[in-house]
DNA sequence: TCTTGACTTGAAACGCGTTTCATACATTAC
DNA sequence: GTAATGTATGAAACGCGTTTCAAGTCAAGA
C-alpha cells in the first residue's frame, strides 16, 4: 500500500508539500496540488489513521464508559451522546464494564494511553479518587451529580426529582411510602434514599426498610416487586419505582392480579418512557437524551478551546401526573 | 511523557528489551527485567496505544455500523457483541449511521484506513456492491441474509420466521391477515414480504396493500396501527408484527379502546422481549444478543486465525403461542 | 576440539503522517 | 532602491513501539 512517500516521489514533490495537499492547507501552487492528487488517484492512496493519530496526539475519539447497553436508560444516553458526536465528527469507543472495577479502570488506562481524547462516564463503580488519579489524562465528564467540584458533570438531580414525586404523594394524603431502586450504591440511588429519609422524616413519618425493593431494573422485577408487595402483611399505599420500566411491570402485573391502582397501590415511575405514556403510568420525566448531548457538549468544548463555560449542569425532572398516582 | 527510549537509557538497555520486557518475550536476564520494571515505575511510564497500533498494523478494534442505538433490537445485537469483544480483548468502535449512505461509507472508508480490524453490519441501507469494494480492506460481517455468498454473515432466516406464524394463523382459520414492518427496504424485511406474497397465495388469498402498515419501529407506532385498524372498512382479522414493541403497543392501545384481542383481531409479534412475555403476546422469538454474539465469534476467528469455520450461519427462530393469537 | 543450538542483546529499520524551520523568490511599502 | 511581507517548497525532525538481523556468549553433543 502507497504511502505518503511514494506519492511525493509520484508527484514529484516533497512529503510536506503532499500533507498540505491532503490536508486542504494553503501555500501551495495549483500545479502541485493537481500532481499531488493525480498520484493519489492513480496509487490508491489511502491514509492510515493510526499514523494520524500518532503525528497528532490526538484521535477525535471518545471513549464511553457505561455498565450495559440494552437497557433503555443506558441506550438512550448513547444516542444522545452518539448524535452530537456524529455532528462534530467524534467517534465513540465503547466501554462496557458490568460495574467490574477492573473494567473501569481499563478504560481509564486507555485514556492514559492516549486512545481516545476524554471519557464520558455513564454509571460507574470506583470512587472518585480513581477518576481523580486520571483527570490529567484527559477531560473526563462524569452523567452522575458529584459531591465535588473538580470534575466535570452533567447530571440529573435525583434528589429533586424523587422530592417532587414524594411531596405529591404526601399531598395526596399517601403515608405508608415505599420505593424500589436499581442498585444501592451510586449516586442516584444515594439521592433517592436520602430523600425518602428527608421528605418522610418532615413529614413525621418513619422510613420503613421493607418497603425499599432493591434490585430492580427491568420490567421483570416489577412482577416481582407486585408479588412480594402482595405478600406483605404491611402494605405500602404508594410506590416510587426506578425506572417507569420495572413501574409498567408493577402495573401490568396488579392489573392481571386484579389490584387495583392507583386505588390500592399508587405508583409513580421516572423517565417518561412511552411505555409510560401508553400505560396513563405517572412519571417524573428525565432527560436522558439530553444528558448524553450535554455531556458529549461539555466534553467537545473542552477538548476544542481548552476552556469550560461551567464545568457542572444540571438537567431538571418533572412530574407529569398520569392515572397512576 | 517518558517514552520507550527514556525507559531504554534510564534501565542502561537497548529499546529492544525494553519492548521484550513489556511485552513479555523470553530471551532476556532477570537482571535486565527487573532494571526495566524499575525504571518504568520511576518515569511512570505509559504506552502509547497509538504507537502500538501503528507499529502493529493491527488494533483490536472492531467497527460496529448500525442505524441507532436507542433501540431495543439494535441494543440487544450490540450487547451480545460486545460481551464477546469484552471476552476476546477486543473494543467496539460505534458507526452511527441513520441509515444514510454517506454516514455508511465513511465507516467502510474507515475499515480502509486501518482504523479498526473488522467491521460488524447490523443494519444498512447501501447495497452489496459497496461492501464488496471493501472485502480486502478488512473483514466485514452482516447481520443480515445476504444473496450472494462472498459475504461473511449471520442471520436469523426472517422468510421461515414469517412462514411460521403465517402457517399458525391459518390453521387457526384467519385469512385475511396483514402485517406490519419497519422499513420497507432491507434484507429483512423484503424476506418477511415475500414470505407473507408467498404464503397466503398457497392458501390462494390475495395479499392486500393496505393491510402492509409502514414505519412500525417502535411502541408508539403500535398505537397508531391500532386507529387505522379501527378505521378501517375491511379490518384484518389477525397481523404479523415488526417486533413486541410494536405489539405491545397495539395490545395495549385495544384493550384502551376495548377491542378484543385474539377474538377480534389477533397479533402475533416478533423478538420475545420481555413485555410481550408480561403481556402474553404471541410471539417469534429471535435470539438478536445471540446473533450478535455469533457476528463478532465469527470475525474474531477470522482475525485470529485467517481461516473459516463457516462464511454463513442460520440462527433459529421459534413461534411462542401465548394469548393474543 | 569442533559443531551446534539455545540464550542474550542491541543497532537500525520500519510503520507513516505532521510540523517545524530554513530557504528562495516575488511583491508591496516607504 | 531598500526593507518588509507574503507565497512556495523541501529537508529533517518528531511522535513511538515493534521487529528483524547480526553478533556475541556459553553449554551440550559429536
Amino acid at each position: 500500500m502507497a504511502n505518503i512517500r511514494d506519492l511525493a516521489k509520484e508527484a514529484g514533490v516533497s512529503v510536506a508539500t503532499v500533507s498540505r495537499v491532503l490536508n486542504g492547507y494553503p501555500y501551495v501552487s495549483e500545479e502541485k496540488r493537481k500532481a499531488v492528487w493525480e498520484a493519489a488517484q492513480k496509487l490508491q492512496y489511502v491514509k492510515n489513521i493510526q499514523a494520524v493519530h500518532l503525528a497528532k496526539g490526538r484521535t477525535a475519539i471518545v471513549g464511553v464508559m457505561l455498565p450495559y447497553i440494552h437497557h433503555p436508560y443506558f441506550s438512550a444516553v448513547i444516542e444522545g451522546i452518539s448524535k452530537e458526536a456524529l455532528r462534530y465528527g467524534y467517534q465513540l469507543l465503547l466501554f462496557q464494564t458490568n460495574y467490574e472495577v477492573e473494567r473501569e479502570l481499563e478504560a481509564l488506562e486507555r485514556l492514559r494511553m492516549k486512545q481516545m481524547d476524554g471519557l464520558i462516564v455513564c454509571s460507574h463503580e470506583v470512587d472518585w479518587e480513581a477518576f481523580a488519579a486520571y483527570q490529567e489524562d484527559g477531560p473526563i465528564v462524569l452523567c452522575e451529580q458529584v459531591e465535588r467540584y473538580d470534575f466535570f458533570t452533567v447530571y440529573i438531580d435525583h434528589y429533586q426529582a424523587f422530592v417532587q414525586a414524594l411531596r405529591y404523594l404526601i399531598k395526596k394524603g399517601h403515608r405508608r411510602i415505599g420505593y424500589c431502586i436499581g442498585r444501592m450504591t451510586g449516586p442516584n440511588s444515594q439521592a433517592r434514599a436520602g430523600a425518602y429519609q428527608d421528605v418522610l422524616r418532615e413529614v413525621g413519618v418513619l422510613p420503613r426498610r421493607q418497603w425499599v425493593f432493591d434490585g430492580c431494573l427491568f420490567l421483570e422485577d416489577g412482577k416481582r416487586v407486585m408479588e412480594q408487595w402482595i405478600a406483605m402483611e404491611e402494605r405500602p399505599s404508594a410506590l416510587l419505582v426506578t425506572s417507569d420500566q420495572v413501574a409498567a411491570g408493577i402495573v401490568l402485573h396488579a392489573r392481571r392480579i386484579g389490584v387495583r391502582i392507583p386505588d390500592e397501590l399508587a405508583v409513580i415511575g421516572f423517565d417518561n418512557d412511552p411505555l409510560a405514556e401508553m400505560l396513563g403510568i405517572t412519571t417524573v420525566a428525565l432527560p436522558h437524551f439530553t444528558l448524553g448531548e450535554r455531556a458529549f457538549r461539555l466534553l467537545h468544548h473542552w477538548l476544542e478551546t481548552g476552556r469550560v463555560a461551567r464545568k457542572q449542569e444540571e438537567l431538571p425532572a418533572r412530574l407529569l401526573v398520569r392515572d397512576t398516582a
